[in-house]
DNA sequence: TCCATTCTTGACTGCCTCGTCCAGAACGGG
DNA sequence: CCCGTTCTGGACGAGGCAGTCAAGAATGGA
């Protein structure tokens, strides 16, 4: 009944991502996005709303994304809980140290520019941290249920401590540290758990 | 013999580097700082070149000063070392859960935004990052041959993983996590410091 | 006092960017 | 095969931006 869109708008919004992520928000220009996605700006605009709101869908979805992949890297059962959570530590450690392009994590570049001033941005980053500090939590706890971690100690707080790690690799592997450096850490992280 | 300069040039410094913090490199606007410096255009662009270089400038003298504070806050003697420490791995974590303007730290800021786009930004970046982990391994390493860290332990992988959660502390509290929850992580690094 | 020199100011330029708009295209129901 | 509806593409306008420039001001030495 009327004209169907001809785009994906999974495409789409991955190719605006990819702009926002590789020169951050203010900078990206929309007249690239649109270059980068194909699409003329009118349809751009029809389909998402402007700028900004075009971010908050890409950082949304982005985000979403992240926590599905902390969730399948560490959901599972008890028994090998703590050294997927090893394999974990060491893969963020091994991804940051191997970006080759430099753009590090979306969620840390787009919380470093614009939580504080967007509201929105905010809240999307702050539910995100906490939805990887549950995962880290759960997994914890059931590597201590399987013995493999120090029981009298508070999984929430562990889960904490590992979160921030991982944000600090994070921040480090933009600021350029080594990939040895960015190992050391995850490793030193991973030695200082309590064992039983 | 020629007209003297009207201004100070650290305030200038300061307030530029106030509007950079504030909103990010990209949406800083050259009038905006003139207007926060009470300068013309004409005198910064005359004494501090572009907006880029103006930029380095204050990115440069802000890593500078950061790195004297955590010397400040760290150097002593080794009687003190792990007390030192533990009051510098709190002190992050209460300042960055109580920044008001949740402006995080520009150092955080201006590496996501910037680093790997401008080399001058990732060397700096870089620098100071190195200059804080030195600054910890000898704290550690103080705290070891006063005997209230396990000896034989490294000292250098300790205050990497240190940093890594005094990193991680800052991008969190930007993400709007809660000051006990910052102030939990910062507890608990200290608590899995391996002692003697 | 006069002059060479450097600093100051803000108007100005030219380019860039967001967002709008409209003429035309693609569709499917009737 | 129409026709209403939605999508498309790119030209356009208005405003914003970085950086320049020229006219005048402040200084110290001669």
């Amino acid at each position: 009944m009327a004209r169907p869109r001809s785009f994906d708008e999974g495409e789409v919004l991955r190719a605006a991502r990819d702009q926002f992520w590789s020169i951050g928000y203010a900078a990206a220009r929309v007249d690239d996005i649109a270059a980068a996605t194909g699409l003329g700006k009118g349809s751009l605009y029809g389909a998402f709303g402007d700028k900004r709101q075009l971010f908050l869908r890409t950082f949304d979805d982005h985000c979403a994304e992240l926590v599905d992949a902390v969730r399948r890297a560490l959901d599972g059962p008890e028994a090998g809980a703590l050294e997927r959570l090893r394999a974990h530590v060491l893969a963020v450690a091994d991804a940051t140290a191997s970006d080759a392009s430099r753009r590090g994590c979306l969620l840390a570049k787009g919380t470093a520019e614009l939580s504080g001033q967007d509201p929105a941005v905010e809240a999307t980053a702050r539910r995100t941290f906490a939805a990887i500090e549950e995962l880290l939590t759960s997994c914890v706890a059931g590597a201590q249920r399987a013995g493999d971690i120090k029981q009298d100690e508070d999984p929430a707080r562990l889960a904490g401590l590992l979160l921030a790690v991982l944000r600090g690799i994070e921040a480090l592997g933009k600021g350029g540290s080594s990939p040895d450096s960015l190992r050391s850490i995850a490793e030193t992280a991973l030695a200082v758990l309590p064992r039983p």
